[in-house]
DNA sequence: CGGGCTTGGTTCAAGTTTTAAGCAAATCTA
DNA sequence: TAGATTTGCTTAAAACTTGAACCAAGCCCG
């Protein structure tokens, strides 16, 4: 099958796309580093438990919200909990099972360092943005999660994780 | 000052983005890891590289447009120059500088793999977007660029590159 | 010219991410 | 219910990224 290239504006689309995603991580990787000592990640981990009830989640449940590997997660809590943000505590009903929870620390760290972290994505993000724009945003994205993992991208096979080797 | 919490609208766009964005990068990454054994990253420096004049750049214009750092470059640099994607040269001009130059295998390389990659930004993104879509996620990321690097962010220090200590 | 500042690039250590195993508890199935 | 498979999570090694030095070449200005 002969390649569909990407028109003109698709490939102004897309590279106006790559190039902000790394600067924004990289804005956003760089104030939290300065005000929480963490990067973006390590505080959405914080952040996704804060929300949860009890402030605790299985470990498998953590990383799929956050869209990343169990290992990766495995890495950043054994760090965060080092840090004395979060606590491991064994899962009662599945003795394989561990619970990450945010300590009263990990929480008072999340109020001290949400505001600047805030008011970083409002200058990166939202300040340039009308609700209209908001809502393409959501729109957009929301889409390609759908795509890459609610779907079932039977014709596109390396977009499934583990897809064994070949 | 208090701080402007996001909106619930703004709430749903900007996880929605992150998540995405993450899904996205992580899809390129293993599909290129599998068919060009290099990260994307990679393949956007060797892709850079072959749309210059004389495919050949120097370093700090490549980082650059890359959005990346100098450091990072050189390391993903010093790679390709092992896998013999990639020469080094030096600076005619500037004896301080050096330029990364695609070597005819590092073209062959990016030839071979450009259709498959093209068919996976289709299918995580642009299959599902219609043409105002592209023209609105133009339009929001070339603005969040401008934001970043393009403006002066005077009010906002933490967003400045090395902004030195404190 | 000669000392300071800037620029272009690299280096090194520490931190993070990936990938492939690995292990043990749960679950399925015959 | 034994044996095979799956699920939940961790580990270890290799690859990559970050950030702070560092060095040398250009530049500025007396």
């Amino acid at each position: 099958m002969t390649t569909r290239w990407l028109t003109p504006e698709e490939q102004r689309a897309w590279r106006a796309y790559i190039g902000a995603a790394l600067l924004l991580e990289d804005a956003l990787d760089r104030q939290l580093q300065h005000d929480a000592g963490m990067p973006h990640m390590y505080y959405s981990i914080l952040s996704n438990l804060s929300e949860s009830p009890e402030r605790r989640l299985r470990m498998t449940d953590l990383a799929e919200r956050l869209k990343i590997t169990r290992s990766r997660l495995t890495y950043a809590v054994a760090r965060l909990e080092k840090d004395g943000l979060v606590r491991r505590e064994e899962c009662r009903w599945d003795k394989r099972g561990s619970v990450a929870a945010l300590t009263d620390e990990g929480m008072t760290v999340l109020e001290r360092t949400a505001p600047g972290h805030v008011a970083t994505v409002r200058a990166a993000l939202f300040d340039h943005l009308t609700p209209e724009q908001v809502g393409q945003l959501e729109e957009i994205f929301s889409g390609v999660t759908q795509a890459l993992q609610g779907g079932e991208p039977a014709d596109v096979p390396w977009l499934r994780r583990s897809c064994s080797g070949e």
